[in-house]
DNA sequence: ATTCCGGCAGAGC
DNA sequence: TGCTCTGCCGGAA
């Protein structure tokens, strides 16, 4: 075995020192900007891996220091400022369809991850009850559990969490408070005013006597359907033994087993 | 309508 | 480690 002489070690180090790879700054500390959201300016942090920390910068108190501390309590780690901004940022928040942007959710449990990513596939426009995420994600039971984790999304907004509203007909709690999920639904063009007159009528979906399918009140295949064929129901069970089946695409309860 | 528990993942101790 | 408590809920009473 050789014993290496102090001085080569010495100089080992130096060099190491003295050429970081080029990247070295964007693996270590990701970076911040920014930009204009649907509700007032959002801070958006990103790393090279994608966006990983969103919050709103609306209200005065609301400041680049808080961010950053958050930010670093968070993932104990620094941002610097941004030269430009993450790909596909901004048509995301114009659109509400963040489903080409990258994000850098490391650190989430994987049961985290796959609420958020349920959650992700909800369109611009249209709400899903806690219990379908859960339903979803193959957790019926861990309903409670999903809201706990959506309480904790990172890049709420981008992933639409303000779309996960309760079963009855409520919007919900959300990170930045219940009014602002109303105004990004609202924004998005959902009628929320409807939603609830349905639920007070005990109405949580809606079918086709022409099709026999049920969905959700906000599903895209809902809208469609005319007064004189739409019919409500209460639950799924009550559209399935009218001989409704659920809708392939909002998928608002377990397909009927043939 | 309201209230009350059950389910469950994760954080904190 | 294990135990306890809490929380963007749901459904039954």
């Amino acid at each position: 075995m050789t014993v290496l002489d102090p001085d080569q070690i010495a100089e080992a180090l130096g060099q190491l020192s003295a050429a970081p790879p080029a990247d070295f700054l964007d693996r270590v500390v990701g970076q911040w900007v920014r930009v204009a959201g649907p509700v007032g300016e959002l801070y958006v942090a990103f790393t090279d891996h994608g966006i990983s920390y969103v919050r709103t910068a609306g209200a005065v108190a609301d400041s680049p220091a808080r961010f950053l501390d958050a930010y670093r309590s968070r993932f104990t780690r620094p941002l610097r400022p941004a030269e430009r901004l993450p790909a596909g940022l901004l048509p995301a928040l114009r659109t509400g369809r963040s489903g080409s942007l990258r994000f850098d959710l490391r650190g989430l449990t994987p049961f985290a991850a796959s609420v958020l990513d349920a959650t992700r596939r909800i369109p611009a426009g249209q709400t899903r009850p806690y219990a379908w995420v859960a339903r979803e994600i193959g957790r019926p039971a861990a309903v409670r559990a999903v809201g706990t984790a959506l309480g904790g999304n990172p890049v709420p907004i981008l992933i639409p969490c303000h779309r996960v509203t309760r079963s009855d007909g409520q919007v919900g709690d959300y990170v930045f408070g219940t009014a602002v999920k109303e105004t990004l639904l609202r924004a998005e063009d959902v009628d929320l005013e409807r939603i609830q007159d349905l639920a007070r009528a005990r109405v949580f979906y809606l079918g086709s006597d022409t099709t026999g399918i049920v969905c959700f009140p906000t599903c895209h295949h809902a809208r469609r359907i005319t007064a004189a064929h739409r019919r409500g129901f209460r639950s799924i069970g009550e559209a399935v033994d009218a001989g409704y089946r659920p809708c392939q695409v909002c998928r608002p309860g377990a397909a009927a087993t043939a």
